[in-house]
DNA sequence: CTTATATGATACCGTTTGGTTTCATGTCAA
DNA sequence: TTGACATGAAACCAAACGGTATCATATAAG
């Protein structure tokens, strides 16, 4: 699998979108994480760990603790990738603003 | 689930992000994406109904045929989702370049 | 030292996913 | 009408997924 294979997936999960969103605001250890959620610890970190092989998060071990932060740059593919089919809606919204011009007449 | 969470989901799968690319050149029948991949031909109407799901592919029947048609709006979502991480990867390559030019001094 | 805590690792489980094969149905064509 | 063809639908299967409970380990704290 691509690294932009393992980054869609990662995104699939509403779980790991939150995750995004929360280590947005701040690096959080693994249980303050998991203390968001309602799931257990294990299920939180195990998507930390899907999260990690995009490359979304990264981990810095400290005493006994580990750290997590977000690492947003593998999402300027998917962007990029998104990109492409931006041509087609506006397509589309022309399209449509013209029907509505000419079913106005 | 929400809209989002199709999206997203019809996404995970690279076999249906071709699709999409796919279906950005142009209508397909069924049999006609079935033919661009090496998998049969249910098999790739599942994805095409997984896509559906998520509003990304219209179907319009004609005669015996279903013509598959590109539906782009929704990645507009995944664009705006995106898009609120993209202050986070410019701070970083900011950072990056006052790192690079501190350590050049 | 002993105990509490933060975490990883493993085993396990039910559901979903991504694929197949097979069959039924509707439409086009000779 | 008869036959070929495009498709949907259903049954089935192995693997992946998302979760749990449990245990081992390393570090912090009393």
């Amino acid at each position: 699998m691509t690294i932009q294979d393992h980054v869609f997936k990662a995104l699939a999960d509403p779980t790991r979108r939150s995750i995004l969103l929360l280590l947005a605001e701040g690096d959080r250890t693994v249980g303050e994480v998991a203390s968001r959620f309602d799931m257990t610890r294990p299920a939180v970190a195990k998507h930390l760990k899907v999260l990690g092989d995009g490359g979304l998060v990264s981990v810095e071990a400290r005493g006994r603790e580990r750290i997590n932060r977000l690492n947003p740059e593998p999402l300027a593919d998917v962007a990029r990738w998104v990109a492409r089919f931006e041509v087609f809606w506006d397509q589309r919204l022309a399209a449509l603003k013209k029907e509505v011009e000419t079913t106005h007449d």
